[in-house]
DNA sequence: TTAACATTTGAACGGTTGCTCAAGTGTTGA
DNA sequence: TCAACACTTGAGCAACCGTTCAAATGTTAA
């Protein structure tokens, strides 16, 4: 009864309509993996911190060292993350390295997630 | 020069006033963890597409695994953990049981998200 | 040029994650 | 009562992640 690819699961259950019209409107793959991995990057309690720092000042590497305790190289690593995201950009003025976030969304992200948590 | 617990990594640059006034206004570590959590549970295609899914319609476990190409208990696994942290909900009908989203937060945080990565 | 320094990068490590498989729970209908 | 079925759960395993450490890059100032 199943026509698609897989009756590997021989589901019986399943209510074909409901699900083939669903189906079709999501969206296709490359999308869902951009948003899931949007959503990654910020899932991670060392990366919100440095977010939300840079949603209030623009900071150095050490600075955000400084302000979480980790390592300058942990930050760097992070920050790569998120700039590889395009959360976030930087300028640089001599050695150092100045961050700020790189999309006004984030900023709504973070906000409405608080409003989730604080049920 | 540093006052605070760590001179470990004796960093000269840091610009202290900032970083204080920044540290101060950071919301407590429970509530980053929180946050970041929430969007952990979001960083996966498999969860997006549940959610997504589950935007348009009330599905059960198995309209959810011929959805995705799943196994219905991979399926089941990835609700119980959008259930722990509230994304989602249920209700029972015999053997059955009907997933729905349980935040309308949630549809928000898909919805910013999307603008970001359509750039 | 050289030393000092802010940052970046790569390797490596323990811990976590998402899946499968097998077994368990609870409901339905014969 | 019993088998079928929708779903849940626990164990186990390969892949991935966040950190540290050591080394590299590139800029400044002596």
């Amino acid at each position: 009864m199943a026509e698609l690819k897989t009756d590997v699961c021989s589901v019986t259950a399943v209510d074909a309509e409901k699900v083939a019209a669903v189906q079709q409107k999501l969206p296709q793959e490359s999308a869902v993996r951009a948003l899931a991995e949007t959503f990654k990057v910020l899932g991670d309690p060392t990366r919100v911190r440095i977010v939300m720092a840079l949603m209030m000042d623009e900071l150095c590497v050490c600075d955000l060292a400084a302000l979480t305790g980790l390592s300058v190289s942990a930050i760097s690593h992070q920050l790569r993350m998120l700039r590889n995201l395009k959360l976030v950009k930087y300028r640089r003025k001599g050695k150092m390295a100045y961050y700020s976030l790189d999309d006004e969304h984030i900023e709504q992200l973070i906000q409405v997630a608080m409003e989730h948590v604080h049920e």
